[in-house]
DNA sequence: TTTTTTAATGAACAATGTTCTAAAAAAAAA
DNA sequence: TTTTTTTTTAGAACATTGTTCATTAAAAAA
């Protein structure tokens, strides 16, 4: 009993290479138009085999969402460059609307869409890690320009919270394309140039 | 040639109660699980009949999104009581917020959904007019407070889009469920408290 | 009353996620 | 090697979906 190391090997294979076309399939079409039997037979596998390694679409695609999370982490390990953490924090913020604008798509799928959310919430216990690691990653950093006084005190959950939300929503607008369509400049200068404002505003005064 | 009084009328009704039922459905179980034939067995007329009066699901859609933006606009003029420009802009964020979480599934079909958008797309003349003016109208406010000197000059397109995305991140990170996950307090009350210290932040210093 | 226009339907299509039973293949036991 | 058991894969089937189209019913115009 117990499976041969082959077996194994080959199962995991078969895994990533489900993983690798839902991806692939994903980023040239979305979610919705890329559909099981799109993926199966990419892989040359029946539509019902998928089902062996993944309860249904959303955990695919929570597996998906995960290893970009992954991604997002290299990005954002680049601040860590910075030994000022007000220049860390801003370094954040531009990496993260850098990886946001560089793929968007991922981004959706890890902050907008309901797939991987909905497998969370089929599991018993539905704790975001890969979000709540990044947020308190974020929390850090903010912890440390407020203990060094270069950010006014105020609530470290709050104030993330704020910083979070601005970033999200300067490139939200743009990926789920509300910017484009009231005749707005460039989405990315004017996300560049708002970040740019409101970095001036967070530091001390 | 030409329809009677009577004939109008009733095509309007049948039209009405289209939007009524779908927006019924939609609030009550989401947009997915509102139906074609759901919305049609409900006003007890066939599916077919639902195409004579849209091009399909997405132009309901796109409909009851515009009238939400009469009822956010509804929301916004409230504002209007505060003389001081920069009382007014809080007042616009508050209100906006408050929309928002009274009524995320509005809020998420019209600023988060792809469903109107890609109507507008199938439309030559692709104008989001419903977003340009509720913008428009939020430029002009933080037009008057820098005019007024409470808030620092800077580009009046940058620093509103700046403080849409703001509000618009606070609530969608709510909205689409990422906040809950994450052991944050109550979505409400951070939402606030992070508004609060964005205001602060904002008055010139 | 007859003709023409308008409204409404029912059946049908192609596609979807998913399940379930049966076959094929591989591994384990004899 | 042959038999038995387990694992893997496939194929057919189900219920639903948005949407279209030919046909019928109804109303208006002639």
């Amino acid at each position: 009993m117990g499976l041969s190391e082959r077996r194994i090997r080959e199962r995991l294979d078969t895994r990533q290479s489900i993983l690798a076309t839902a991806r692939e399939l994903f980023l040239l079409k979305g979610f919705e138009a890329t559909t099981i039997r799109n993926i199966a037979e990419k892989i040359e596998y029946s539509p019902s085999t998928i089902y062996q390694h993944f309860k249904d679409k959303n955990e695919i695609f929570y597996t998906i969402h995960s290893e970009a999370f992954a991604e997002l982490v290299r990005y954002l390990n680049a601040s860590e460059m910075h030994k000022n953490p007000m220049d860390q924090l801003i370094a954040l913020g531009q990496i993260y609307i850098q990886f946001a604008l560089e793929n968007p798509e991922l981004y959706d799928l890890m902050f907008i869409m309901e797939a991987p959310i909905d497998f969370l919430n089929y599991l018993e216990d539905a704790n975001w890690i890969e979000g709540k690691m990044a947020f308190d990653y974020l929390k850090s950093v903010i912890a440390n320009c407020i203990q060094q006084g270069l950010i006014k005190e105020t609530d470290l959950e709050s104030l993330s919270y704020l910083i979070w939300s601005t970033v999200h929503g300067l490139v939200t607008i743009s990926i789920r394309k509300r910017g484009l369509k009231i005749g707005l400049s460039d989405p990315d200068t004017i996300i560049q140039r708002s970040f740019t404002i409101f970095s001036h505003l967070l530091v001390k005064s």
